[in-house]
DNA sequence: ACCCTTATCAACATTAATGTCAATAGTGGC
DNA sequence: GCCACTATTGACATTAATGTTGATAAGGGT
C-alpha cells in the first residue's frame, strides 16, 4: 500500500518546445471540433495532450495566448489546403469548392470562425492584424486565382469578390449546419451538392465578360 | 456609523414574470453584441438589468436558461426584420439583399448566430424544429423567386438552391465581420457593395437559362 | 562527464461563475 | 384590510478555470 520507497521516477518526456506546442494546438483542433468552446480550457486540452496544464501555459504564456495561436494554427492550415488545391492538377472551381467547404465544415474550422465572431474583445483585437504569414497565404491564394480568371477586366478586384462571396458562403454553409437547409426545404442531397453548383455558377461568371 | 435603525427600506420593485424576463432578455441582447459571450453571464446581466442574479435564476432557471430564452427572443426579432424587408416595395433582388444583409449584421443577429454554431448541442437542438411561421415564410419567399425563373428547368429547386447561396453568404458576410475583408484585400467600400454585386450577380443567373 | 538551459510537474492561490436557501416584501384577489 | 402567492434579495456554498511557484529532471553543448 505504502510507497515503498520515494524513488517513483514518473519518466518525463520532453520535447522541444515546438513540437510540445504542436501537439498541444492538434489536441486543442480536435477538441475545438469534438467540444466546441467549452472543449477549449487549458485543463482539459492538457490532459488529452498527456502533460500537465501548468506546462501548456508555460508554452503559451495564458489561456487565451493558446487559443491565439490554435487561430493562427488552423487559418494557415485551412489556407494551405485551398491553396494546395488552387494548384492541383484540377483547377476546376467545381474541385476546389468541394474541398474548400468540406474543410471548413470539418475540422472545426467553422467553430473556429464562429468563435472568433462571438469571442471577446481582446482575443479578437489580436485578430485585427493577422499574421503575416495568414496574410501572405491569402494574397498567394488570391494571385493564384487571379492567373486563372479571363483577361477582360481587372483581374484582381474580381479575385477578391470571389474569395469573398466564396468565402463568406462557405462559412455561413459550416456555421448553419443542417438547420439552414431544413428550413429552406433544401434536401440533403441538394445541401451536400451545394458547394459544387456554387461552383458551376461561379464558373458561369467567370466565362463571362465582368462589367 | 451603525446603523440607527434597521428599517432600512431599500424599496423592491416587483414586476410580472413577463415583464421581468422581458427586461432582463433585452440587456442580455445588448450584452451579447457589446461584450460578445462573456457577457451573458447572470451577474453582469443582472447587475446591468438592476436586479440580483439571485432574481435572474428564479426566472430562467438556470443560466443556459436564460440564454436559451435569448435565442428563441432574438430569433423572433430577427425573424421580423427579414419579413418587414421581404415584405418591402421594392422587390427587386439588390434592394432586398441589401436590406437582408443589414437586416443580419446589426443588432447582433449574426453574433447569436454564431453562438449557435460554436454552442452545446443541447441548445441546437431546442432549434432544431424551427417554427411553422418561419416554415411558411420560406416557403412563400421561394414561391416568389420560383416564379421568376427561366421556365426551363424544376424552377423551385432552383429557388431553393440560390435561397440557400443568399442566407450562407449573409450569414458568413455577418459573422466574419470586418476581419475577412481585410485578410481578403477588399476594401471597405467593395466589401460594403458586397451585397448588391451579390444581387447583380444572382440577376445575371436568373436571366439565363438554367441547365 | 559536467553544466546550463528549460521543459515539466504537483500543489497551491485566486478569481469568476453558477446555484442554493432562508427570509423579506410587493401585489392581486378575497 | 387581510391573506396567499411569489418576485426579490443578501449571504453562503460549490465548482471550474486560470495562473503562480518552487522544485525536478531531461537533453544538448562544451
Amino acid at each position: 500500500m505504502a510507497k515503498p520507497t520515494q524513488s517513483n521516477a514518473k519518466p518525463r518526456r520532453r520535447r522541444t518546445s515546438e513540437q510540445a506546442r504542436a501537439a498541444i494546438l492538434e489536441v486543442a483542433r480536435q477538441r475545438l471540433g469534438e467540444h466546441g468552446l467549452d472543449g477549449l480550457n487549458v485543463v482539459d486540452v492538457a490532459r488529452d495532450t498527456g502533460i500537465s496544464h501548468a506546462t501548456l501555459i508555460h508554452h503559451f504564456g495564458t489561456a487565451d495566448g493558446m487559443r491565439s495561436a490554435l487561430v493562427s494554427h488552423m487559418t494557415s492550415q485551412l489556407l494551405g489546403d485551398v491553396i494546395a488545391a488552387l494548384r492541383g492538377d484540377s483547377p476546376q472551381p467545381v474541385i476546389i469548392l468541394k474541398d474548400l467547404f468540406a474543410a471548413l465544415s470539418q475540422s472545426g474550422h467553422a467553430r473556429l470562425l464562429a468563435w472568433l465572431a462571438v469571442g471577446d474583445a481582446e482575443l479578437l483585437k489580436s485578430l485585427d492584424s493577422p499574421t503575416p504569414e495568414v496574410t501572405a497565404l491569402f494574397a498567394e491564394l488570391i494571385e493564384v486565382l487571379a492567373s486563372q480568371l479571363p483577361e477582360a477586366l481587372d483581374r484582381e478586384p474580381a479575385a477578391r469578390r470571389m474569395v469573398y462571396l466564396v468565402a463568406t458562403a462557405a462559412i455561413g454553409y459550416a456555421v448553419s449546419g443542417s438547420l439552414l437547409p431544413r428550413v429552406i426545404g433544401l434536401n440533403r442531397e441538394d445541401a451536400q451538392a451545394f458547394p459544387e453548383w456554387l461552383g458551376f455558377q461561379l464558373q458561369r461568371i467567370l466565362d463571362q465578360p465582368q462589367d
